[in-house]
DNA sequence: TTGTACGCGTTATCAA
DNA sequence: TTGATAACGCGTACAA
């Protein structure tokens, strides 16, 4: 290329690099030449001097699961602004794994690594194993001196409750997914919080912890309805159980909002727009996590780390499972 | 860490690399002193001198949708298996994203590329623009000189109303997605060759096209029913489908599957599982067409290459909501 | 069996 | 303003 330019190949180097210590005539040439050429910089012979990659590893442990792949795409999207690459990794939630991928990534010389939780617990930190920055992400790490970004659960709670009691609703009950999980419990408390600023207890006296699913909605909906038949509110933790808590309403000829008023949790737009009615729900805002995520790790890379939790706001979408009291 | 074995780079580096010209107590010299050092070779360095990454571009238009995701793992994981990373970029349908993605691949320098389609129509090649080995997978590329992996709609159809008519079943009726979706189209195909090969024809006349939803599943087993009352199965483009065309036959006291068999299409777990009844449904085996796809590149990169299309079996998965007619 | 020298493609330094 | 040269870390041919 630099042949077809007739100038050195440090000349068309500088040329490219926009340096300006090259006449604009010589500029010219090499920049037609490359075109011509359709020339790329090799990245690999780049990252070998300047010792930096423009690549980060994104290390996740479940895929598979809904909530990694919005975080993800956030990442992505952020990265690819800065002109950088992601190098994907999926551990599945194996240790041996984790280590033999991690020394992957490094061997490759990335210049950071994002570690994408599976679900918001605490997880071991493997920033020991890593001599370059890391920002974990959607799950926590145990080690605060380590930087995670996580979604604010016990926020999501208040803003789905303060909106029930601001419609008027008094009799809140709250169906949710098992106490093992961190969210469940986060989100418990948010509740509580809220109740007790209003003066308000918790319709049947508590959360009904069970599963994530439509099954459990349905069941613990008879349930709840059975303890406390007054209730005017469901506090769901997440958009399936809400789905199954409206399908049990119904079938109990219960009019939803105007009887019973229902929020679900992640905006799961397939269950949450197309729910009889649609829901009202708490969207976590992953893409953004993500964004915000990769954001922190660019400050990392240019010497400003930080440490500790950043906790990420949520969003209350209104739809049509929730409305005022009818007088 | 040669010096720290002392011996010479070029040594050290054939004790890596395990060349059987260097002596037994020099190799084990050299690997104990790389253990402690927990040295790892800069594949930059490798891959500036073998022309080879060991790293292939993945290039997709929609993470966001489901079906991107197990393709993504399946690929992954059979990359991983043959030490080899992935490059993940997601042009978002956006073509000059796209450019700029291919670009950027290619000075990294991967080893090739495999291109993920949003939905299974047919979509331009690249293969133009990209100098390495390139497969397509779930979306088919218009050239046909290049490789397509597919999953077989068609097929997949056959399996569920062959199924359905092992049980007994004779008034079959169809409902499912937009007729602009080639996998709507397809598996319409396969439904009506099954029918034809018994002698049936198609509940309600012909296929009922609207929208992948619940909510048009529930409008058009209204339809249906109003047409044809005495269908007594129903073949769903999709399990959101089925789950509607559910709710309303509940509604309208249908036993399922009693009164009428319901089958899905995708295995979606959180629709198909969760249904009232559990569906029965056809699996695409997303992960298996990935780690074909990938299978496939490796041929490519190995000198055998291939062309054409090749189309992946589906699986029927039977759950609850069919069952043989009662007598 | 071991070590020396060169080259991969690029950028940075410095001499011309 | 331009070009020669070294260096990044590794693998390999070839010399010792």
């Amino acid at each position: 290329m630099a042949k077809l330019a007739g100038v050195s190949i440090s000349t068309a180097s500088k040329a490219l690099n926009g340096r300006d210590e090259v006449a604009p005539a010589t500029r010219t040439r090499v920049l037609n030449a490359a075109a011509r050429l359709s020339f790329r910089p090799n990245a690999l012979a780049r990252g070998l001097i300047s010792g930096r990659t423009r690549t980060i590893g994104l290390l996740t442990d479940e895929l598979g699961g809904r909530f990694s792949i919005p975080v993800l795409l956030g990442v992505e999207n952020a990265l690819a602004n800065e002109q950088m690459s992601v190098l994907l990794c999926d551990a599945r939630g194996d240790a041996i794994r984790r280590r033999h991928y991690i020394g992957t990534l490094l061997s490759r010389q990335v210049d950071g690594f994002i570690v994408l939780g599976d679900d918001n617990d605490l997880r071991p930190s493997l920033t020991g194993e890593i001599p370059v920055p890391v920002v974990y992400v959607y799950g926590e790490s145990e080690d605060p001196d380590d930087l995670s970004v996580l979604a604010d659960d016990e926020g999501g709670a208040r803003l789905a409750v303060e909106h029930l009691v601001s419609l008027g609703r008094r009799r809140i009950g709250h169906i949710t997914g098992p106490q093992t999980y961190r969210a469940a419990r986060d989100r418990v408390t948010g509740t509580r919080a809220v109740l007790a600023e209003h003066g308000l207890t918790m319709a049947g006296g508590g959360p009904l912890h069970g599963q994530w699913t439509q099954r459990w909605g349905r069941h613990a909906a008879r349930v709840l309805l059975a303890t406390a038949p007054e209730v005017d509110a469901i506090f769901c933790g997440n958009d399936q159980i809400a789905t199954g808590v409206a399908d049990t309403l119904t079938d109990l000829r219960k009019r939803i909002p105007d009887d019973v008023a229902i929020v679900g949790y992640d905006n799961w737009e397939e269950f949450a727009a197309d729910c009889r009615p649609p829901l009202t729900t708490v969207d976590l805002d992953l893409e953004d996590l993500g964004a915000a995520a990769a954001r922190l790790l660019f400050d990392a890379l240019d010497g400003r780390p930080a440490a500790g939790v950043v906790r990420h706001p949520c969003r209350l979408v209104v739809r049509e499972s929730t409305a005022p009291v009818t007088p």
